[in-house]
DNA sequence: CGAGAGTCTGATCAATTGATCAGCTATCTG
DNA sequence: CAGATAGCTGATCAATTGATCAGACTCTCG
């Protein structure tokens, strides 16, 4: 029986397994989101992963499976993200909540820019591969928009239509890490430093919630 | 001789060739950003250019020289149309010039993502592709900054240090057109009409220029 | 007109791609 | 212990890749 069809049951029965696997779908998702679906060939995953190439197709079917895989972890990763501090948190108005997401978005994006750069790589174009990511995309979307929806009404940020502002953010926040090594080249700036990582959610909350004060 | 090796002499003493070289620089541009260098194969671009694969080889040596040769168009597209509105205006305030440099940017980035998703595509990890990209980006990076530093000190953009805002305006403004597609599935706007080309526009500049005063 | 250079194509190359298959090994089960 | 099965690999497949080469065609110019 092909295992990829059954995950996630009687584990530690068996030597290892899901360990490799997991090798396998960090490998992908660096090369995947480093030199795109087509660019990132199997081998070059497998060696990173320090496994034999075939490996790849009894694990998970096909490349596109893979693909499919590295993205789900990835995604996992984000709701991890996001979770970690709103659980802790009690509750506080909308807008300082509002605050920390997109501050928390902006920190992950600097951390884990390899998702946004998928994105970017397979929602160029309709597709199979930008259908997948949509599932997974639009109920963050969704939810987001309400966010923004309810934060203009409370006159907190400005009277822009939420899907723009939705854009504005998930644009101008991850874009300066999805391009680190540009950035770096360009700026002399270290776009993986906690510095300039806060110096940017700074700057992005600054002028969505106008905040501080401007002018 | 190699044509590639001894462009712009004698125009029109010969039959065709540089309506063909266009056309193939135009399909090259089309499928390189929309399916990255990797995916993006010479087939794929002979056959939109109408022309036999070997072609390509024969007006330029390599995929690679190919790519440089689409990116150069991009570019000088790029240029054409940011100095098409500035070439006719006189002299104005700085602040007045920069609005309408930034609404020029975003038309552009609306009208031809694909010199945007290249970038995106090739900027993510150091190479020869990012070096020669670099080429083209550091002059507009250098006088972006330049320009929002300025603004800065006359208080007509928040003080936030130029490098961010750079990449808030080359994130924030591009994106929604770069994922043309995506945005159309969420939200059902159409990313390539006028009145949401403006209407993004109009929300950059509200959030960068506080145009129209907020709150 | 006829030599020659520039343009373009069909056939083909070696290399690389994702995928398959048979078989090895180690562990679990009865 | 013995059969079965999950995990994994080397060898190999057909398909596709970018590139090369010889030759056909066309226009220019002496």
């Amino acid at each position: 029986m092909t295992p990829s069809s059954e995950r996630g049951r009687d584990r530690s029965t068996r030597p290892s397994a899901d360990p490799t696997r997991d090798r396998i779908v960090n490998a992908a998702a660096e090369l995947f989101s480093a030199r795109s679906f087509e660019g990132a060939t199997t081998r070059q995953i497998a060696a990173r992963a320090g496994v034999a190439q075939p490996l790849l197709n009894y694990h998970f079917t096909s490349k596109e499976t893979l693909w499919q895989a590295a993205v789900d972890s990835l995604f996992t990763l984000l709701d991890q993200h996001m979770n970690a501090r709103l659980q802790t948190l009690g509750d506080v108005d909308d807008v300082t909540r509002a605050r920390l997401i997109v501050r928390d978005f902006i920190g992950f994006s600097a951390r884990h820019p390899q998702l946004h750069r998928i994105i970017l790589q397979e929602s160029t174009a309709a597709g199979a591969r930008m259908d997948y990511l949509l599932t997974h995309v639009r109920p963050i979307y969704e939810s987001t928009i309400e966010m923004f929806a309810n934060l203009a009404e409370q006159g907190a940020v400005p009277a822009i239509p939420p899907t723009h502002l939705y854009y504005i953010l998930t644009g101008g926040g991850p874009t300066m890490f999805v391009l680190g090594p540009e950035c770096q080249e360009l700026s002399g700036l270290d776009p993986t430093s906690d510095a300039v990582i806060e110096a940017h959610a700074d700057a992005i909350c600054r002028l969505l919630f106008n905040d501080p004060p401007f002018p």
